[in-house]
DNA sequence: GTACTGCCGTAAAACGATTGACAGGATAAA
DNA sequence: TTTATCCTGTCAATCGTTTTACGGCAGTAC
C-alpha cells in the first residue's frame, strides 16, 4: 500500500467483467478497432467511465514493444536559452503523437549519464540531448541504438546527428562590426574550455582578430559558468588591465554581469564601452541603454532538431551530420562607436 | 522495425542463457539480493556488460506495481520563476530514489488535463502541479488517487495539499512601504482574473489601500499575461491617465515592460516614478537603476512541496492543507520616495 | 443447400521482469 | 548419523495489456 505503490486501480479485466465482455473486446473498443456506437461499444465505454479506468501505459507499451515518448536532456533549466528550447520543442511535439519528457543534467556528465541510462530503460522512442560539459554521452546513446539528435553542442565524434548554430560566423560578424566601429582593445569573456560551441565562438573571434592585424588587441578572459564567478573574474580583470573599448560576452550570464559591472566602474556600456552579448534575453531590449546581442534562432533549432529526430524514429531516410543555422546580430544601444560617437 | 519500435534489445532471458543460469537468478544478482562476488555473480554481471543489457523499466514497474517517478507539470518553461522551481525540485529529488519528469501545460487547462492523464497512465508515484489558468486539475487528480501537491497556485477546493507564498502579506508590505514613502497615486499592473495567487496579491493591495484612506488613489490595470500585451496595456494607460507616483507590477513580465516603458515616457523609474515587481529576476539587480522586487523563496517552496509529496507517497501521516511561506522585499534603487528624495 | 465473405467476440499466448514455493547442497549442532 | 538451518538456483505464476487464431453468425450469391 505504501512506498510508492499504486492503489488498486481497475484493470482492463475489471472493465471487461463489468461490461460483460472479454478483455480483448474492451481493448478493441478503446483503441477504436471496433465501432463504439452500438450496444456493446457503448456499454464498454460506460464501464470505463464508471470505474474510472485508465489504460496502464507501461503494460501497453510493454506489449506493443514501443513507446511514443521522446526524452529531452538539457544542462540547466535556469538558462533561458535552454528553457526556451524546451518550450519550442514541446510545441513541435504537440503536432505529433509523441510527447516530450524533459530532465536536466545540471551540467554534470555523471548525472547526464544516469539520466540517459534511465531513458534507455524506459525504451523511449528517441532522445534529444544538449550535451553537458565533458559529456561522454554520444557513445552511451550510440550503442543503445536509440535514435538521437544533439542540439546546440556536439560531444565526441563528428559522425552524429546534430543541429547547432553557426557560432564562428556569428561571433566573427560581431568582431568585424566592433573593429569597423573603431574599437581597438576588445575584451572577450568566454566560459572556459570544454564546450565546443564556445570554442567555435572563440575561433570566430580569433579569425577576425588576426585578419585585422596587429593594431587590434584582444584579451581573452575565461570566467567560468556561474553568474557570480563571471562577475568576479571580470572585476579582477578590469582592475588589473587598461579599460577595454568593447566587451564581447560569449555566453549570457557573463553579459548580465558585465552590464552591471561596467556601469559601476564608470565604464558605462553604450557610452564609454561597447557591449555585445552572444545570446539574447528579454531584459536586454528593455533596459537603457539596451544591450546588443546575437539572437539565436531557437525556434528554428527546435524545429530542425525535431524534424530530424522524428525522421530517424520513424525510420525515414535522411542525410545525417551537423546542421548549422545562422544567427542574427541585433544592434542595440550598447553597440556604439569608440568614444561614443 | 520502424515507427517508434525499439530494436531487439537483449532481455533478461538472453542474459540468463548467456551466463548459463535462470532468469530469476539474473534478476537476483542485478537487484543485489544475492552476492555478486562469486563465480556465478561475476558471470552474470559479465554477461550483462557483454550483451549491453538494460533492465526494461516498464516490465519491471509493471511487475512490482510501482514506479519511482514524480510527474511535475508547470504552466510555462519560459517563466524564470517556474524554471527555477523545476531546477530546485530536481535537486530535492536527487537526494532520494525518485526522479522528476517535467512537462508544461502552456497555461492551457486542456493541455494540462492531457498531461495529467498521461501521468496517471504512467502510474507515477506522485504529482507536483502548478495549476494553469482555469485549471480543473484538482478534481482530475483527486479521483486518480495518486498523491499530489499543488505549488504556487491553488485550483478549486481548499481541501488539497498545497505550498504557496503569502501573497497578500507580501503585496501589502509593498503598499505600506510605498505609502510611507509619500506616494499617493499608485498604478497596479495585474494579470487579470482567474489566478488565485494574483487575486491574493490584489487583496493585499486593496486592504492596505483602504486602510490608508481616501487620499490614496489606486488604479488597477489588468494587462493580460504576454509581455507585448502588458506593454501595450501599460502604454495605453499612461497616455490616458495622469502619471502615477509609483507602479507595482504583480507579475514578472509586466515589471520588465514597465521598466522599459516608463523610461521611454520620461517617467524614469527610480527618479520620477517608483517601481516594484512581485517576483525577482537576475537582471533586476544588475541594471541601473536596479529594480526593487519581492523575492519569492523558490528554494523553500520546492523543499516544502517535495517533503510533503514524499510523505504522502510513502504513506507517512502529515497534516494536509495549504502551507504559506513568507516573501522578502528587496529594496533597490527604484523604490524611491516621492519626487526622488 | 452450399460456399464464400465479413464482422466480431473469446480464448490464449505473448511482452520482460519479479517473486513465492520448492528443492538441492552445504554447514553446523546434537 | 541425523536434524535443523541457511543459502541459492529453478520453476512457474503473475503484473495489464495487445494480438493472433479460431469459431460463430449473418448476409449474399450461385
Amino acid at each position: 500500500m505504501v512506498d510508492g505503490r499504486a492503489r488498486n486501480r481497475p484493470s482492463i479485466r475489471d472493465v471487461a467483467r463489468h461490461a460483460g465482455v472479454s478483455p480483448g473486446c474492451v481493448s478493441n473498443v478503446i483503441n477504436g478497432l471496433r465501432r463504439q456506437d452500438d450496444p456493446i461499444g457503448r456499454a464498454v465505454l460506460e464501464s470505463v467511465r464508471e470505474l474510472g479506468y485508465r489504460r496502464n501505459t507501461m503494460a501497453s507499451n510493454l506489449r506493443r514493444n514501443q513507446s511514443r515518448f521522446i526524452g529531452l536532456v538539457i544542462p540547466d533549466f535556469e538558462n533561458p536559452f535552454f528553457s526556451e528550447l524546451v518550450a519550442r520543442l514541446e510545441c513541435c511535439a504537440e503536432a505529433t503523437s509523441y510527447r516530450i519528457v524533459a530532465t536536466s543534467s545540471r551540467e554534470d556528465h555523471e548525472i547526464e549519464a544516469r539520466e540517459l541510462d534511465e531513458l534507455v530503460g524506459w525504451r523511449v522512442a528517441g532522445i534529444l540531448l544538449v550535451p553537458s560539459l565533458k559529456s561522454r554521452a554520444a557513445s552511451i546513446i550510440e550503442d543503445s541504438e536509440i535514435p538521437f539528435v544533439l542540439l546546440d553542442r556536439v560531444a565526441g565524434s563528428n559522425a552524429v546527428d546534430a543541429v547547432k548554430v553557426d557560432n564562428a560566423r556569428a561571433s566573427a560578424s560581431v568582431m568585424r562590426r566592433l573593429i569597423e566601429l573603431g574599437h581597438r582593445r576588445v575584451l572577450i569573456a568566454y566560459l572556459g574550455d570544454g564546450l565546443d560551441n564556445v570554442a567555435e565562438r572563440l575561433d570566430g573571434v580569433r579569425r577576425e582578430a588576426s585578419a585585422a592585424g596587429a593594431e587590434i588587441k584582444v584579451d581573452y578572459l575565461p570566467t567560468g559558468g556561474s553568474a557570480d564567478g563571471a562577475r568576479e573574474a571580470l572585476a579582477r580583470h578590469l582592475e588589473n588591465s587598461p579599460p577595454p573599448d568593447a566587451v564581447f560576452c560569449l555566453f549570457n550570464t557573463a553579459a548580465l554581469a558585465a552590464y552591471g559591472l561596467l556601469h559601476e566602474r564608470g565604464l558605462d556600456p553604450g557610452k564609454r564601452t561597447a557591449l555585445v552579448s552572444f545570446d539574447d534575453s528579454a531584459w536586454m531590449a528593455q533596459v537603457h541603454p539596451s544591450v546588443a546581442a546575437i539572437v539565436q534562432p531557437v525556434q528554428e533549432i527546435a524545429e530542425q532538431g525535431w524534424a530530424r529526430l522524428l525522421a530517424r524514429v520513424e525510420g525515414r531516410e535522411t542525410d545525417s551530420g551537423v546542421v548549422r543555422i545562422n544567427c542574427r546580430l541585433e544592434e542595440r544601444e550598447t553597440l556604439v562607436g569608440k568614444f561614443g560617437n
